[in-house]
DNA sequence: TAGTGGTCTAGACCACGCC
DNA sequence: GCGTGGTCTAGACCACTAT
């Protein structure tokens, strides 16, 4: 009967994944208050070790993640303390999941007012990554959507997909988070995605949607999206309303 | 006799820091060519570790850090590549030293065209960062500097330094790196740095340097720089030409 | 000198991809 | 099934900060 149980059990959890839950339980017990002293400082690890009960090699990776998403730093020989207020008015440029999850996080809600697909060879693409050689035959999915955040208009996306990677996109998906679906299946899911961020002049396909004139500002994202295995999925442009759009991100510094 | 020569090793290198060396090494090798095989195929790990002497612990250091620098990446149950070439017209993100170091790295010379300095209350500061709380008589170090990328308009920076933190900035200092000087000693070296990047029209102060109309597109990163202890030192704005800045980052999704 | 975080060793088991 | 990378344990020593 017991030994049913523990079987049971393990079918049920077959990851453990310590350092997610752990990093998850500390957030949950900083927001408590129940972590932190009037410093803003958390115990020392070894406390920390046997709170968790864990080891220093799972607590430090915790630690790590923690400081860098922004919540906490580590002051060598001091202590581990908690940053003061986040920003929430920006994109986490690291952030988790797609730009829709992100947005949600930050209580906003991306959706998509207008999106287009179609079949083309690769001769056809208005741009090609420089680092990735084609045979002329490869076809790709040309996706364009314009996206509104709270129902604002916020970004163009000009993307291409490679269609021996995935056959075909759904309309439906198009309409919702491409990321959420590409992780559905193990077969497509993103390992590293390569980005380029600069500024363009807007070009004239985005104005009227932005409602701005040609030419005015825009924050200009490339990115290249790789497969876990290493094999490029995707390429793209993406124009951000330069009034709405910022990223944030930390840099460590060694 | 041998036993004095021991503790001379041991003074000559009081750091190991086993991981920055490995790494050095490794990118050494891999661009011999005498580490990877024609599919850009590292050797396991557990190879590397008897080659290099070293434990899975380091290795993997070594590794990780080799990936977040896109040198190379990593497939569950196959093994560690060698990425493709890397483009080298974008200064990465995640960089090590200041911005003067990154753009010799790729291949340019950042120098500072005009450089001036002056020391205000923070009432007068045009900015100010909205997580700090400063008091009224705090003193601040105001620096504005045009700065040339290979003799071409590149930069125009607004910063402030807290004067509590850094009594004062020499010249010379304004006219090379920066961060090279607040790295020399070893009360004002930077732990971490938060930055918010966005685009804006061009300021009418930086259109006559860049040589374009005010209101052109522009990149522009707001940083707030805070010491190795927490405490904050710096915050900046810092608006680059968008014909020539480029900023590159890897971003990993798990 | 005491207490903190930073680094490294040694060994184990798990999850994944491929043959 | 086998070899690969991913995660975790247990323990040690080092470097930094403050007292």
């Amino acid at each position: 009967m017991e030994y049913v149980f523990v079987l049971e059990e393990n079918l049920e959890m077959p990851k453990k994944m310590d350092t997610n839950v752990l990093v998850k339980k500390i957030i949950t017990e900083i927001q408590s208050g129940e972590l932190v002293d009037q410093d803003l400082k958390l115990p020392a690890e070894p406390n920390l070790m046997s709170r968790y009960e864990v080891t220093r090699y799972t607590l430090r990776q915790a630690l790590k993640q923690l400081s860098v998403m922004g919540y906490t730093y580590q002051v060598h020989g001091v202590g581990t303390f908690v940053r003061h207020q986040q920003t929430v008015d920006s994109v986490a440029l690291e952030h988790e999941g797609g730009l829709s999850a992100e947005m949600e996080r930050i209580g906003r809600k991306l959706t998509t007012k207008t999106a287009s697909e179609k079949i083309i060879p690769v001769s056809e693409a208005l741009f090609l990554p420089k680092t990735h050689h084609f045979q002329n035959d490869d076809k790709l999915i040309q996706v364009r959507r314009f996206r509104l955040l709270d129902d604002k208009p916020y970004l163009m996306e000009q993307s291409y997909y490679l269609q021996s990677v995935i056959d075909s996109i759904p309309e439906e998906a198009l309409y919702g988070s491409l990321f959420k679906y590409f992780e559905q299946s193990r077969k497509t899911q993103i390992g590293f995605i390569d980005q380029t961020i600069m500024s363009e002049p807007l070009p004239d396909e985005a104005s009227e949607f932005m409602e701005m004139p040609a030419g005015s500002p825009s924050l200009l994202i490339r990115d290249e999206s790789y497969l876990a295995n290493g094999e490029l999925l995707a390429f793209s442009k993406q124009y951000y309303n330069y009034q709405q759009a910022k990223l944030f991100m930390i840099k460590k510094v060694h």
